[in-house]
DNA sequence: GTGGTATTTGACCAAACGGTCAAACGAACG
DNA sequence: CGTTCGTTTGACCGTTTGGTCAAATACCAC
């Protein structure tokens, strides 16, 4: 019962990557119920037998993509510095999402998609991780709010808006670029855009 | 070859508008894919083969709701008033959008699952009567920007920010619950911080 | 009633899909 | 060479799913 049945090679570990990462390119272009172990297998470049042999159901591949996700979409938030300029902390919050957005749409649209289908294996996370993060990091922005250093908001819902704005450009990315058209760079106009934003939203009145 | 063959009687339009209903409660639900005729049927009170009697596939009932769909989205931003007050006009929007993603998610989550996936059936409307429209209420913007009843900010990337700030309540709806816990109303919460928001990113600086 | 048209459905089909399995293959070691 | 153990695959299975069809049923004008 120890954890010491299983070394795990190297190729073992090669072979596992590869799936995850061939099932992150179709769960995120194809929804969970859209994406077929078959794709998955042959964007890997496997069989499906085989890699039924490396994870034991479809739904193994994409519980072990949705755990791994959090961490990566949280870690800039736990990176928040309370003893930083509460203003360029939250701006370097903003920018670092949206980077997120630009390099890494797969697992934007990967978490996306399934917000949307109500998260059926996510919401104790959501509850439990999530919210204890979310709620520490809020008492921080609050305390800022409280010492003057942020124009008052509401810190929770001005999570929710950091998210939304800069997952947009990801999720929402066929219709960013049918509006602009082409030729403009949406990621390079967003971050302009963004920090005259929250610049706008957040910066104290004059005391 | 004329438009007079069918008058379309009343069961007929009755039968079709259940169809249309159920519809989009379950392609809201479980995505495209995700959603089956089988269960589309039942929602409707129909059998399967009766639901084909009506529409000729699957595909044709998501068609039909995605063209639908676009009227709904489009039509507040249409009355955007060029002779009304700036700001008013502005907020008055992103309050019509949040209550519209309060009051119809199912069109909402509809809509996010197919630019999610590309939006594959909707690529030239985006790039046409979308843009069209946009471009054409971009420049009422840039008038109001230019006589300096705005604060100055792109057009385009400010209504990219109303759509997702609006739609982040009704699509991420699991999320925001799960963060907020029971007993906050997420909606109400959610008008009081976007009209402060907007406020404070459009409202012109004393010239 | 009768005839005709619109509607409804049970039975069915072919394809796609997630998953299984036994057999084959490959490399390492003695 | 032969054994062993990890790996790979072709063939197969049961279920689900979009869609068809012929027969049955409701509706309606006469």
């Amino acid at each position: 019962m120890g954890r010491a049945a299983k070394p795990a090679t190297r190729i073992q570990r090669a072979k596992r990557e590869a799936i995850l990462e061939a099932g992150l390119t179709v769960f995120a272009d194809a929804g969970f119920r859209g994406a077929t172990l078959d794709r998955i297998a042959q964007e890997a470049g496997l069989s499906k037998p085989n890699l039924l042999y490396y994870f034991p159901s479809k739904d193994a591949v994409h519980d072990t993509l949705l755990r791994g996700l959090l961490h990566t979409w949280l870690d800039p938030l736990r990176a928040l510095d309370p003893t930083g300029d509460p203003l360029d902390e939250i701006l370097g919050y903003v920018r670092e999402k949206l980077r997120l957005s630009r390099d890494f749409p797969r697992e934007s649209r990967l978490f996306a998609n399934e917000m949307l289908r109500g998260a059926p294996n996510m919401q104790t996370v959501l509850e439990g991780e999530l919210r204890t993060l979310v709620d520490d990091r809020a008492d921080v922005i609050q305390g800022w709010i409280d010492r003057g250093a942020l124009a008052p908001i509401d810190p929770v819902h001005l999570f929710f808006s950091i998210w939304s704005l800069t997952q947009h450009y990801a999720d929402f990315d066929v219709q960013v670029r049918a509006v602009l058209g082409p030729g403009r760079d949406a990621h390079q106009e967003a971050e302009k855009h963004l920090e005259t934003v929250f610049r706008r939203v957040l910066s104290p009145t004059a005391p």
